[in-house]
DNA sequence: CAGCATCCGTGCTGATACTG
DNA sequence: CAGTATCAGCACGGATGCTG
């Protein structure tokens, strides 16, 4: 079976939901997932609910804009919960669902496997470019 | 603990090696591993050693730049092997280290995992966007 | 056949300012 | 506090042409 189906043109696929959806939904969800700051929000509400400041500070580097979209677009697919209290001043928490919490647990091992496997990443990466210099 | 750390200014990761390394290096492998095309490559060569132009056309849809700059990543990263037989016509054969192999399967399943969500991302996605639409 | 060099458009990213 | 709106920069990815 093929990998993938050809896709005509440009089909370059984001975390946001661009006008482009002719991709295989799998790939999108997987970049939702595996995006620079998806992985950093599963991780953080991984421990618990959380509100939006809180989750910004845990991450630390994010811009409100790219928490905002990362939360919003997690939540469309379903794994985040967003709960708003009506109260001023505002306060909204979030939270993992269940399709959440499993992504979360799978993520996360992933990530860890990468993490535990950098030394030797790193030792490949002077091997490669030491015999490229040469 | 912080789930990452501070980082100053322009630091976004894509698969290409830019200038700029100031990021955590698990991120760097994570997203090269789960990088559009790197996933793909990765499931190609799970069933075995290919050549260049068959990954290409087992892929479908990927410009020669970005296989070859993929390649050249997961290579250097120690996941992808490559060996070039000093032939006129060149001849130039891929296939997964150890460490490659290990990290195919994981993203593979990953990836395998989300297909299999995906109908229940979509029926969210419908009803979020019906929640909305009122 | 495999890979490099170059140019260029798209759109993601993040800073800033504003609203409820 | 929790967003929305707008804008500029630049990185990503694709197309093209050339080399060994």
């Amino acid at each position: 079976m093929p990998v993938s189906e050809k896709v005509s043109k440009k089909t370059r696929g984001g975390l946001t939901a661009g006008p482009d959806a002719a991709m295989c939904p799998s790939r999108l969800v997987l970049e939702h997932v595996t995006s620079r700051w998806g992985v950093l929000v599963l991780a953080v509400l991984m421990d618990g609910t959380h509100r939006f400041s809180e989750v910004r500070r845990a991450i630390g580097g994010v811009s409100e804009k790219m928490l905002t979209q990362t939360l919003q677009t997690l939540e469309r697919d379903g794994f985040v919960r967003r709960e708003a209290h009506p109260v001023i001043p505002p306060h909204v928490d979030y939270s993992l669902t269940e399709l959440g919490e499993e992504a979360a647990r799978r993520v996360g091992a992933l990530a860890r496997w990468t993490e535990e496997k950098v030394p030797e990443v790193l030792a490949a990466r002077e091997a490669y470019d030491a015999a490229k210099a040469r």
